[in-house]
DNA sequence: TTGTAGGCGTTATCAT
DNA sequence: ATGATAACGCCTACAA
């Protein structure tokens, strides 16, 4: 392996210097700094990360930690795009990435969270699909041991950002959109996991329509599951003019529960993922970039650890509603 | 942090001898591990993996490469189990997994490649659903510049191992079964991808099949695209008994084109995907547990850095229907 | 502006 | 059986 020595001795130069070269630092002549560089491609050298981290605690490491619920892989689509979109802009930004999935930690404790990803020499942290359940992960955020951006949550301080849409505009949008296309009145909104940031943030989206359109509304919460809004169309579906689901997962339980009730009613999901296009029956979605959430996370992240301050970056989304013929491929 | 020198003042003993005890070395009395471990213990000491990958080139860093076709998220389901038992394995062996996906490496150099793997201590790799057009990847594992373990494919050298299901048989078993249920004669086989290995090892398996029975058979490759096996089967669907297909979503491609044409065939897949649940009718198809085969995958990867040789390892598989019911929760 | 030298936390090779 | 000590490759005061 080629190594920051040989290029030293290449160029001609001593090792910091070409250690100053590579990580641009200023005060280094123009000659030198070509000397250096040419001698980086003679040799084909790559900077070994491994070293450079256990040397600066400064490096780039960062652990992504995924919410990775077994149960319904129907959504592992949206997990695969979150560490995509951070791996290739980490890549981009020359950091590099660990992946974890909270159900290592359940049963270990805070402080062995933090020691674990310190014997990594990790720097900074994104966190994907955190919920309320999830306390250690808020209390690792807020230990403020690492850098750390957040997406669908909202917790600010220092050393922590938190990336995603505006779920309370999306949700509005959303609905009001399906329920004036379909002039409805009566709104069964099946919520997500009681407690979760985005959670409420939804359901207040929800309460302002509900208020500027003067309509009624049934709060139910579905927990993020399929079978879940299922059996709760079942049961409610017939009373209300539209079903309003806070996860496409939940709409597709819905809406085949109508379709086996035999009644029809407007459904509307949120979150655009594929699947939505494998049902039948289109309803209208909130599409989120998950990839593009995650470089924006992974951006963040790098300006944290650059010694910015936290901050709540917000995400564009837009409405669509999905449709076989546009999906496969 | 606390560091093996804290452990070793703290026991009272030289920091090798720490090492030695971390590390199982022999040659270590029975008084000074007992020392040493109480001193880990006490100190909430964690060993720093980082500095490990530096100080010895056999320290267990591996690379995960994917192939992460963005255009069938569907599938999104194969890679994230992939990398989920590939990671949680990996946990428990101690060893260091940084996730890669192949389009990273679109148009970079087998010597870009490996001198990449290389600055990043890289000492074991996993390729996740090579084909035969990923002319780098073999030839990476061909180099021999890296332990390497292989899903789907039948590279095997004295650092090259493969894992994965007997796809010959498989495909002949879910194939038989489903035309023997439905007894037929005429077969339209839609295959993957040209050249792929398992590809070839299917087609194999179907061959047998047709001999052995007196079928005729059409074979059409599909490209593992769920368009493609769609438009096949527009196309010559009538024309046969039965259509076996060689991934599940040119399965669910072709069952939705027979459902548009208003005529029943019966249809059988491969993988066992979760996606099959949410297509209206059942089909046959091969389920392999691709968390157990990562899995296995890692384990192999272990051994080799271990210094065993090369070998092909054949995983288990079973023939199932999915349905709706079974997939939700 | 450039170079020297110490340190990051381990592992591994020697002596002892 | 144990302990110094030199790597591993890089970063960064500090000195020149």
């Amino acid at each position: 392996m080629v190594s920051i020595k040989d290029v030293a001795r290449h160029a001609g130069v001593a090792i910091s210097t070409v250690s100053k070269v590579l990580n641009r630092y200023p005060n280094v002549s123009e000659e030198t700094k070509i000397k250096v560089n040419r001698a980086v491609e003679e040799l084909n050298f790559v900077p070994n990360s491994v070293a450079a981290a256990l040397s600066s605690k400064q490096a780039g490491r960062v652990a992504l930690l995924v919410n990775l619920n077994i149960k319904t892989q129907a959504i592992d689509e949206i997990n695969m795009q979150y560490i995509q979109g951070a791996i290739n802009k980490a890549m981009e930004l020359n950091l590099d990435v660990i992946t974890l999935f909270f159900s290592m930690f359940k049963d270990r404790s805070l402080e062995e969270l933090i020691r674990y990803l310190q014997s990594q020499s990790i720097a900074g942290i994104i966190i994907f699909g955190m919920g309320r359940e999830d306390d250690i992960l808020v209390k690792l955020a807020e230990s403020q041991k690492f850098k750390c951006v957040i997406t669908d949550a909202s917790i600010v301080n220092e050393n922590t950002s938190s990336v995603g849409i505006d779920h309370c505009r999306a949700q509005y949008d959303v609905a009001r959109k399906t329920i004036v296309e379909n002039n409805c009145k009566r709104v069964l909104y099946i919520s997500g996991q009681k407690d979760g940031y985005s959670a409420r943030e939804k359901l207040l989206g929800m309460e302002q329509l509900v208020e500027e359109m003067k309509l009624t509304m049934k709060v139910k919460n579905g927990g993020l599951s399929e079978l879940l809004a299922r059996n709760i169309t079942l049961e409610y579906g017939e009373y209300y003019d539209v079903v309003v689901c806070s996860s496409d997962l939940m709409a597709i339980g819905a809406m085949k529960a109508l379709i086996e009730m035999d009644i029809f009613r407007p459904v509307c999901g949120y979150d655009g993922i594929i699947l939505m296009g494998y049902v039948g029956k289109q309803m209208n979605t909130v599409r989120q970039d998950f990839a593009g959430i995650s470089a924006a996370a992974m951006e963040e992240l790098h300006q944290l650890l650059g010694g910015k301050e936290g901050r709540r970056v917000k995400t564009p989304y837009s409405l669509v509603r999905i449709k076989y013929k546009d999906i496969i491929c």
